[in-house]
DNA sequence: CATGCTGTTTGACTGCCATAATACAGCGCG
DNA sequence: CGCGCTGTATTATGGCAGTCAAACAGCATG
């Protein structure tokens, strides 16, 4: 079954992504087990650590094997940083142009 | 070779989508063949063939077997109407929240 | 040292996407 | 009619992404 129009290991990942930025998860906090956050999520701890993985190798959580996953120092802020310029340089583009497409003006829908 | 972050027929519909909102394929029009877009695009003949077929079901393309395939009488419009109720009810909401957790303000994005 | 938590690896299965080769079916025009 | 264009259907193949189950490995604590 893998009919999703979002990955699960990709809402895993903003998930906690966001917890992260907002201070759910500040630095040096563990976060939560593979297995636990898994059982929480209904997801597989495998897509789950798959999940976590994207943010290991990016030195914004630091692993103690057998003892659990810690937010790194300068995580949040580092974290936000490359997410606005991700935000900026890939998906802006294309949604302006989409809504230049669709005759829909930023200002108008920023306002609400 | 199939590793894309979109899927081809998914890029093919919204090339074609594109054109019949920005007149490129006037209504009434006719659209390129199947084999004839395939080919200046590099793809297979089947998987523009699913590109068009989204159009087909949803009556903006009228097929005349044998001949080609017509925009339809008022697609442009619908099209236009239905991309926009789309995009506001399902992509920009995530945006939004997305842009607000960024600390992302309109007044960045809006410099044209 | 045994229990219970942690992360990690292996191997396999499924579905979607894309491709290819072929054949079929409808229409128009010389 | 026959040729050339149109869309459509069939079947088979290959690859990759997503998910999962089960076994493996490290650390802490009673």
């Amino acid at each position: 079954m893998a009919g999703h129009s979002q990955p699960v290991y990709l809402k895993l990942r903003d998930l906690i992504a966001a917890g992260i930025i907002d201070g759910t998860f500040p630095e040096g906090a563990m976060l939560p087990s593979v297995r636990a956050l898994a059982a929480e999520q209904g997801a597989n701890p495998l897509t789950v650590a798959k999940a976590y993985q994207q943010f290991q190798l990016d030195g914004l959580v630091e692993v103690q094997r057998g003892v659990g996953m810690f937010v790194a120092r300068g995580a949040a802020e580092r974290l936000r940083r490359s997410e606005r310029e991700a935000f900026l340089a890939n998906e802006w583009p294309q949604i302006r142009a989409r809504m230049e497409r669709l005759g829909l003006v930023a200002k108008d829908l920023l306002t609400t």
